[in-house]
RNA sequence: GGGCUCAUGGUCUAGCGGUCAUGACGUUGCCCUUACACGGCGAAGGUCGCCGGUUCAAAUCCGGCUGAGCCCA
């Protein structure tokens, strides 16, 4: 192969991978384990390329912990439950909830989710992500759902889940319960009606405004703004509702906007969401004036049966009648709407579960401090969101295709038969309750009807992987986990409701570690949604580039922080996967066997010295799982120093068989090769069994051992870098001259105070420029013309504080040649315009100089305070 | 409306108290040097979103504003 073939490549090693089974974990290994609570893939649809970085993110974490010798505990797993199936599915075979009988409904639910797993296991695949598929699961199947039963079983026992009333969104003409996502908003124009209400025990009228004059009928409070002096003095008084003539207290809450209508508004259960808070913050009745078929209730009196259309025409209509309307005016509105029929939704109340998490809400503050966050910001959006909790957490939902509540009701008297664990799974919808009748009153027991929100099996997604009730051994060594990875958008549910869930269960966090990933925008920077159709498809990108490629993309966006999506980025990763290849063929044909440290000369000590501290620095940026970081070091180092400087630097001793140079190239292209093996797995594991994986001694560059410092030395770094500068100055000169880079020169001259630091490096220098002679001096017999002085700031500023600046100016208008003869001779004294003087010694000031022989100028470099006098 | 985050050459991006402000793509000039033309060496291109403040010194710290993203009202 005489040029990288990605496509092929990768494929290559993903099906050896795979009959390796590299990344299985060994639930009897002895070494430490890092643990993975990887997010089980949604099964709608495939996986598009926000998925692809999310996952190639978690990816890299796994296998550098591998590289680091962890026994690494990376399940393959998909979640198969929920909502958006049943919206698919309802879409798709233009069924709903009512023409369908409900197991054939989750039936044909089932069907649609599963239908995507395994070409989302091939997609994993083909990224190549290093789930391991013999600690697979899917969160619908028995065993899965089992656990997440056995954990409310628990929870009823401890008095932690209770019934109560909540509202639901709800459609009267679909009939059925929307979930948040299911409701379309949009903006419309209706009338605020301004309505008289009689203050109790007067004549007098409050005028109120409201955009629902049919819900007068389930009215609770009337409140003003506690900053409204004019109807200050209401509060407490009582007032009478038009039509019915209910008794209602008027309160203050600075929730009420005085500019609003009248200033003056009215409670009900339920209108709205504003509502809602203040049922809650008061603790109100939840009456029930509309149905499920969107009809008014007996509540409504003589508007029972009527719809809510019909009966706020009624309503308004009997108010003009009473003379009780005294305007009407057009407001706009944001309603919303179901997703399917566009009717406008309600808020009612229907009988939930709860789980207590109010009192916890400390708790879980304090384990999310016992977890390390990366990035530590996100932390807090999670103590915001828990500080702003306002009730319990509603965890039933009206909807089929998820995990049953695995209880059964008394038709009669309520009384709840919960299932028995050793039973679970069980679905009350199909199977038998534990006991015949009702043991209280021996009335009939029906199962429960209602499912559990899905977050309450993805909340104990590190219960379920660590064998929670199932092995206490393996139990005990793998909980906690160690890293929760998954997106900022659902920090307030599944990052919140595992580490509420967990402790409930554990009484300890689920994670050591959280890494927060963001999202991958489409190209002008819009968030990616299906519905918009600005999805990305990887598939053709990982056709194009490779997954390598890719990943590259996935790897230059930081922790937390969005990313549009930069195919330009991606043709970088694959050119980037080309130059490592080459160096890898191009160390091969150096390296046949196994070297030993010795014979090192001084660039090979430089470069070894700047490879070590790039093995240091990007271990840090793994350990802080800052893969953008670990990235650009190692590139930077590999291409820009390593790969332009180095290799052509040593290019002529590869050929005189030099043990230092065999030594450092095996070391450093091996290293460069490990290092980047996590984030681009498939290139370097091709470079690593083209040669050099055979002398390491691993079946696998991901399960080889982790590349270590070789030595330090800050003075080889500092030459070495000269060298690099001083030859890179002459390559310049020459392709500025149009001249060929193995263009013979005649004489090089090295001239300067830090010339003789070169000494050692000639032959380096010489080959590698091509020159037929070099001298190294410190004085040269020509004639130098200084042309400019530049000042050092960083030590003109420290030293003459609040003077520095006008130091800067009188160095940037006096003549460079005087103030050079000055500084030789040893200091430069300035004046300052308040007359003071100061004294710059030669460490302020950096002299640049141009060469003259005879008058004429020479060809001349500078690097710092060496000149290059090139004879060609 | 609130919380968190982001804003740097045409595009994308690094830097997060003292650099003539990185680098990539694009544009452009030269060079096939026995790993790589999917390469190498150069050039042009920026008032570091706007307004204040702290400091001898601010892209970098603080405050306000504007625009964008996520979450929540």
């Amino acid at each position: 192969m005489s040029q990288y073939e990605a496509v092929e490549t990768e494929r290559k090693w993903q099906q050896k991978w795979k009959e390796w089974e590299l990344y299985r974990f060994d639930p009897n290994s002895t070494a430490p384990v890092y643990s993975i609570d990887n997010p089980p893939r949604y099964t709608s649809g495939s996986l598009h390329l926000g998925h692809a970085t999310g996952y190639s993110l978690i990816d890299f974490a796994a296998r550098y912990k591998r590289m680091r010798g962890h026994n690494v505990f990376f399940p393959l797993c998909f979640d198969v439950n929920g909502t958006p199936t049943e919206v698919k599915v309802e879409k798709k075979h233009s069924i709903t909830k009512l023409t369908v009988p409900r197991q054939e409904y989750i039936h044909l639910c089932s069907e649609f989710a599963n239908s995507f797993i395994d070409e989302m296991t091939r997609q994993f695949e083909v990224l190549g992500e290093s789930m391991d598929p013999s600690i697979y699961y899917q969160t619908d199947a028995p065993y899965y759902r089992r656990i997440t039963q056995i954990t409310f079983l628990r929870l009823l026992k401890k008095d932690l889940v209770y019934k109560g009333t909540y509202p639901v969104n709800w459609c009267p003409s679909c009939i059925t319960a929307l979930a948040d996502a299911e409701v379309e908003y949009s903006d419309n124009v209706t009338k605020l009606n301004y309505i008289k209400f009689r203050v109790q025990g007067t004549e007098d009228d409050v005028i109120i405004a409201t955009t629902r004059p049919e819900l007068i009928c389930a009215c609770q409070l009337v409140a003003v703004s506690p900053e409204d002096k004019e109807k200050g003095s209401l509060v407490g008084k009582t007032l009478l509702t038009p039509l019915y003539g209910k008794g209602i207290k008027v309160i203050a809450d600075d929730k009420v906007d005085p500019q609003f209508g009248t200033g003056v508004v009215m409670i009900c259960t339920i209108g709205d969401k504003t509502d809602l808070e203040w049922v809650m913050k008061y603790n109100l009745p939840l009456e029930k004036a509309i149905d499920e078929q969107g009809k008014m209730t007996s509540l409504a009196g003589k508007y029972q049966g009527l719809s809510v259309k019909e009966a706020k025409q009624a309503v308004i209509e009997d108010l003009k009648a009473a003379g009780l309307i005294i305007k009407q005016e057009d407001v706009k509105q944001n309603v919303g709407g179901c997703w399917r029929c566009h009717t406008p939704i309600e808020f009612l109340q229907v009988p939930q579960w709860f789980l207590r998490t109010m009192q916890f809400k400390e708790q879980v503050l304090k384990l999310a401090d016992e977890v390390e966050w990366h990035p530590e910001f996100m932390k807090v959006r999670l103590k915001d969101w828990v500080e702003s909790l306002q009730w319990d957490w509603v965890i039933s939902r009206q909807r089929f295709f998820a995990t049953p509540i695995p209880v059964w009701e008394c038709e009669d008297c309520g009384y709840v038969v919960p299932a028995k664990e050793e039973d679970c799974y069980v679905d009350p919808t199909v199977d038998k309750p534990p006991v015949d009748r009702c043991p209280l009153c021996g009335g009939k027991l029906v199962g429960c009807q209602d499912v559990f929100d899905t977050w309450m099996d993805s909340s104990i997604s590190p219960l379920f992987n660590t064998h929670w009730e199932r092995n206490p051994e393996l139990f005990d060594r793998l909980y906690p986990m160690s890293m929760r990875p998954q997106s900022h958008d659902i920090i307030r549910t599944w990052a919140f409701y595992t580490l509420l869930r967990c402790y409930l269960m554990t009484d300890r966090r689920p994670w050591d570690h959280i890494m927060i990933h963001g999202f991958i925008m489409a190209p002008d920077g819009t968030p990616m949604h299906s519905s918009l159709g600005n999805v990305i498809d990887p598939v053709p990108i990982l056709e194009e580039y490779g997954a390598d490629a890719l990943r590259y993309y996935a790897c230059t966006c930081a922790l937390g922080e969005d990313n549009a999506f930069r195919e330009k980025d991606v043709i970088h990763g694959k050119r980037l996967a080309t130059k490592l290849w080459n160096i890898g063929k191009f160390t091969n044909m150096v390296v046949k066997e196994r070297p030993e440290m010795s014979g090192l000369q001084p660039l090979d000590r430089w470069i070894l010295s700047r490879f070590s501290k790039v093995v240091r620095e990007a271990t840090q940026f793994y350990e802080g799982y800052q893969f953008d970081k670990a990235m650009r070091v190692v590139e930077d180092f590999a291409w820009h120093e390593y790969a332009d400087h180095y290799l052509e630097l040593v290019k002529y001793r590869t050929r005189e068989g030099d043990d230092g140079v065999r030594f450092t190239l095996y070391t450093i292209t091996l290293g460069i090769a490990k290092m980047l093996a996590p984030l681009l797995p498939h290139v370097t594991e091709d470079i690593y069994q083209d040669g050099l994986g055979a002398l390491d001694g691993a079946r696998s560059i991901h399960v080889s051992t982790w590349p270590e410092p070789v030595l330090f030395s800050d003075e080889d770094e500092v030459r070495g870098d000269l060298v690099k500068d001083v030859v890179s100055a002459i390559r310049s000169w020459k392709a500025e001259r149009k001249l060929p880079l193995n263009k013979e020169l005649d004489l090089i001259e090295l001239i300067g105070p830090s010339a003789p630091s070169l000494v050692g490096y000639e032959k380096d220098i010489l080959e590698t420029s091509r020159a037929k002679e070099l001298k190294i001096v410190t004085e040269a017999d020509l004639e130098q013309k200084v042309v400019a002085i530049k000042p050092v700031k960083s030590k003109v500023g420290p030293t003459f504080k609040t003077k520095g600046k006008e130091v800067l100016d009188i160095l940037s208008a006096i003549d460079p040649q005087e103030a050079a003869a000055a500084l030789e001779k040893g200091a430069l004294e300035l004046v300052l315009l308040d007359g003071s003087k100061v004294e710059l010694d030669p460490s302020f000031v950096e002299i640049q100089r141009k060469l003259m022989i005879e008058g004429k100028a020479v060809e001349t470099l500078q690097v710092r305070d060496i000149l290059i006098a090139v004879s060609p």
